[in-house]
DNA sequence: TTAAAATCAGACAGGTCTGTTCATTTATTT
DNA sequence: AAATAAATGAACAGACCTGTCTGATTTTAA
């Protein structure tokens, strides 16, 4: 299965850097060098393009942080903190372009739309899986941190994309420790 | 100039509802109730329409919190309290469809387009606004209180519009009230 | 080597978009 | 009432979009 992997990676590379709906499937396929009889056998339609990348995007990023030591650390507090210390660096990470599923939300705000749907599954996936972190940390209310920590994520991932350089994942992520450092 | 509101309101409506590339130059025109050629004649091209709504839809917002009582409020804690309130009231009103020139930069991501670059310049305005804020508040650091700030209102703005009713707006209160009572 | 599967190039349909043009009609103003 | 300005409807150009189809060619497997 290489088809399916270029084609993907080609389709990921536009996608976040002229954006999804500016990415036609023209442009794609000239990108990646193949026909187009060839995307649409392994992508039956554009929007089950869209939905593999965001799905794949989401899995990296779970894979990235359980890759990391995240889970050996025992005292509570350094857990949650080593967090917002690997979510700032994969802001900072050159390669960061904004967190997908929100972008597509952006681009897709019919709630009706396929994507716009699988986006908000994917907000919902991150928000509990950040909770969950406080959850066995201890946090007091691992429901609200979990949320605020969300917030912070997503906000600073947009200030930073907005204005590149400006600090915001650094900011973000003092902001951060100091809710923890209060919930603990 | 009559016109020329009519054909903004309907514009803005439209922008927040369906997107802004969503909305073509034809629906705009049909909602609205006039001639293509009107619309060309108020707004010669279709970024300075987009370009209009952005700019109108900052400054209700300033006007907005500057119609408060903001000002007049002597306590220093109070000022920044009183400003989180305010902020989230803004997000949890029914019309709130997140920050616009947020949308705008989302939709169009090419640094070197117009609507991009102006979505920068009004990022920048915000976080200046509410470091100013900070600053006659009388924070210890307040460009990093203000960029603290701003990080949490857009995250907010983003969370509450992503998953409408999850509470983001409060739970970005609380978290900024808490960074405020540390920064006083 | 032969049969089957995958990929190719390109045309095509049917739709959308922004922006222009023009003759006609409606409002406004003097 | 006459002159000026504004708005109308509708067609048009030129470009782009997703998705389908066809026949030729290449790659893979038996």
């Amino acid at each position: 299965m290489k088809m399916r992997e270029r084609i993907l990676a080609t389709a990921t590379n536009l996608f976040e850097s002229r954006g999804i709906q500016a990415s036609g499937v023209d442009t794609i396929i000239a990108e990646a060098g193949i026909a187009k009889a060839t995307l649409y056998k392994h992508f039956p339609s554009k929007n089950l393009l869209i939905t593999a990348y965001l799905r794949e995007k989401s899995d990296k990023f779970y894979q990235w942080l359980s890759s990391s030591q995240l889970s050996k650390k025992t005292n509570s507090l350094e857990i949650l903190i080593s967090l917002c210390e690997l979510v700032e660096q994969w802001i900072l990470t050159p390669e960061f372009h904004g967190l997908p599923f929100h972008i597509a939300s952006v681009e897709f705000p019919d709630p009706d739309h396929p994507i716009n749907q699988y986006s908000a599954v994917l907000a919902v996936e991150l928000q509990g899986y950040l909770s969950k972190i406080a959850a066995t940390a201890g946090a007091k209310d691992a429901e609200a941190l979990g949320q605020q920590l969300t917030i912070l994520f997503e906000g600073a991932a947009l200030v930073e994309r907005l204005s590149p350089g400006s600090g915001a994942a650094t900011s973000a992520k003092n902001a951060a420790i100091m809710l923890i450092r209060a919930s603990i």
